[in-house]
Formats: structure tokens, sequence, C-alpha cells
DNA sequence: GCTAACCTAGAACGGCCGTTCTCGATAGGG
DNA sequence: CCCTATCGAGAACGGCCGTTCTAGGTTAGC
């Protein structure tokens, strides 16, 4: 096994254990085992927790806008309008929602269980967020105001994340309808 | 000092350090410190961690639904209508957002830490956003569809809470202002 | 074939956590 | 006045965590 194979397999097992059982919750022990890495090699790619839950987040990320967006990219033509792909992200997020092992947003998670006390992990949470918002303001571009339509698009994909987890129910959907009638107003 | 005193210092104690810094991360020794109260007697009133968050949580809970009522009561009257009272509500929260020290939702936070991981915990968190709904649908009672109003309106809600504590700015504001355009159209 | 580097398995260490126990002090009821 | 029950301070306990160390194996270069 090399290098990069020892890497991938440590940052899926830390993604499967940090997600379904939150940060504190999973000790190194724990990583290693499922990653069949040894602690020591464990070590000498991650220098400590911190950094392997930060690598972790900051591939998660990568991965989840990456299905986002092609999903959005894919499910709606070029030219369909920005209104079309700003309304697909809540479709892909009842997708992500219905998921059996959907337990919320692994960046909120992080956030409630670690809050300002570790700087890489709360950076890896912002730059997530920051690199959602970029992406909606991208989509929508031809609008009036790009900037105020992608924070209130935010603002109503971070309460379905979080309804969806806490409480059920068709959280997305909802979200949408609320999205169809802001994007309507302007 | 009385049970009671005891009971009320504990839970003191409780919301400031686990609000501030986490559940897992305060120990039982700080809250007895913190509290002056022997480490029998908090078992003796608490059994376990897991009872003293939970009522920890419910006692928030009380306290911060107790505090956004009187907040839209008082500074709405009575017949101006579901829509002026539910944008209160948003109104209350930049207010909240605004203090020192804000750390985001402490049920959201309390939901990535615990999870599913311990029921006492979960449904503390779950019984407090029904409650937060529940009020809401009271606030639109007299919308065409107040179960619709009041889940959309939460939505916002908690989107805002969530970028707020990440991603500050004036979530509340941008949140309201998402809100007026849904409550328009209906 | 030897050395040196890197690997694994797992023990070891210091520290903290939740919980229980010890022990002496205190105070109210008979 | 004594007995009992509750109290406070803190030690003690078992367990887990993050991290480092040890011991021995495997491989590659000379």
């Amino acid at each position: 096994m090399d290098r990069e194979e020892a890497r991938e397999r440590l940052l899926g097992a830390a993604e499967t254990l940090y997600y379904s059982r939150g940060i504190h919750a999973v000790g190194m022990d724990e990583v290693r085992d499922r990653a069949g890495v040894s602690l020591a090699r464990l070590y000498r790619l991650f220098p400590s927790k911190a950094h392997l839950v930060a690598a972790y987040l900051r591939a998660r990320d990568e991965r989840w806008r990456a299905r986002l967006s092609a999903f959005v990219e894919d499910g709606t033509p070029e030219r369909a309008g920005s209104s079309a792909r700003l309304l697909a992200v809540f479709d892909w997020l009842a997708e992500w929602f219905a998921e059996p092992d959907y337990r919320g947003c692994a960046f909120i998670n992080a956030w409630g269980e670690i809050g300002g006390a570790d700087d890489l992990v709360a950076s890896a949470v912002r730059e997530h967020k920051e690199l959602f918002r970029a992406y909606l303001v991208g989509l929508a571009a031809d609008r009036p105001d790009p900037v105020a339509t992608a924070e209130q698009i935010q603002t109503l994909a971070e309460g379905a994340m979080v309804t969806s987890a806490i409480l059920g129910g068709p959280a997305a959907a909802r979200a949408r309808s609320a999205a169809e009638t802001v994007l309507a107003a302007a």
C-alpha cells in the first residue's frame, strides 16, 4: 500500500466514522482499524487529530460540491435560466436528505462540536460555507442582484438541512417552494 | 442553600459552560466548581450527565421561547396582523445574533454533538424545534395555510441561525427580507 | 549479505472524564 | 443530648483518548 492509498483509506474511514457518529465520539484507534493502516503511519500522514478532521472536511467539501454541481448542470439545460438552476439545488437536497445515512450537514455538525476551539477545523467549515455561497452566486449570475439572491437561497438551504436532520419531513420541498416565491419576486 | 437553589445554580452553570464551549468539552467537575455545589449533590439532583444536559436544554428552551414571544408581543400591536408578528421574529433574531456571546443555536449545536446517540438529549432538541414551529403556526393563525407559512418561516430562521454563527454578517436582516417576500406572496 | 530505512502491531503514557466512595462536619427531630 | 440524615471536599476508580514509543519484520541499495 503506497502513501496515496493509505491517505485515501484514512480519509474514507474518517468520513464514514466522523459523519455518522460525530468527531468527539470516534477515537484514532477506530479510524486506524477501519482504514487498516498503522497508527504510526496515520500520524506520519496527519500530525494530529485536528489535521485529520480538517482534511476529512476539505475532502468532503470537494465531493459534496462536485455532486451538487453535477446534478444541477446535468439536470438543467444551459439556457434554462438561473431560476431553474437555483431550484435544482433543492431537488438535489431532497435526494441527499433521502439517503438512509443522512445525518445533517457535516460542517454544521462539526461547527456545533468544535465551535471556534480549533482553528484548522473552524476555517475548513467556514470555507465550505463560503464556497457554497460562491457557487450559488455563480448560479444567480444573470439576476439583478446575484449576491442577495444567493444569500437568500443559501439561508433556505441551510435551514432545510437543519430541519430535515432534526424534524424530518419534506424539508427540501418546502424550502424549494419558498425559493420559488423568492425567485419570482425579483 | 436549599434544593431549589442548588438546582438553579447547577442549571445556570451548565448553560454558561455548555453553550459557550460545547457539551463534550465541559466536564462535571467544572460544572460543580462554577455552581459551587458538591459533586454528590449534583448527582443526587441529576443522575447522569445526560440528565443534566437535557435539563439544561429544556430550561433554555423555555427561556428562549419566552424571550422571543415577549419581544414579538410587546413590540407588535395585537391588530398588526400575522405578517408583522412573523417578521418581528427576525428582528428578535437580529438582536440575539448581536449579543457578544452568541454561538449559534444551542439545540442545533447539541444535535451536531450528540446526534441520536442519547435519547434524552435528542428528544429535548426535537421538542424545542417542534415548540418553535408550533409558536410560528400560532403567529400565522389568520393566514390561509398557517402550517405551510410557519414551516417556511422556520426554515429561514434556522438558516439564519446557522449562517450567522458560521459566516457572520447581517443574516437576520437577509432572512427577514426573504420572509417579507414569502409573506407577501400569499 | 548487510545496512538502513520504513513498515506493522501493539504496548505504554499522561491526562481527562463520568461516576462512586470515603470521611468528617453539620444540623434538625425525638 | 443523641441519632440520623444530609451535606461538602475531595480522593478513588475504571475507562477512554490522543500521542509516542518499542520491538520486530520487510524491502531496497550497495
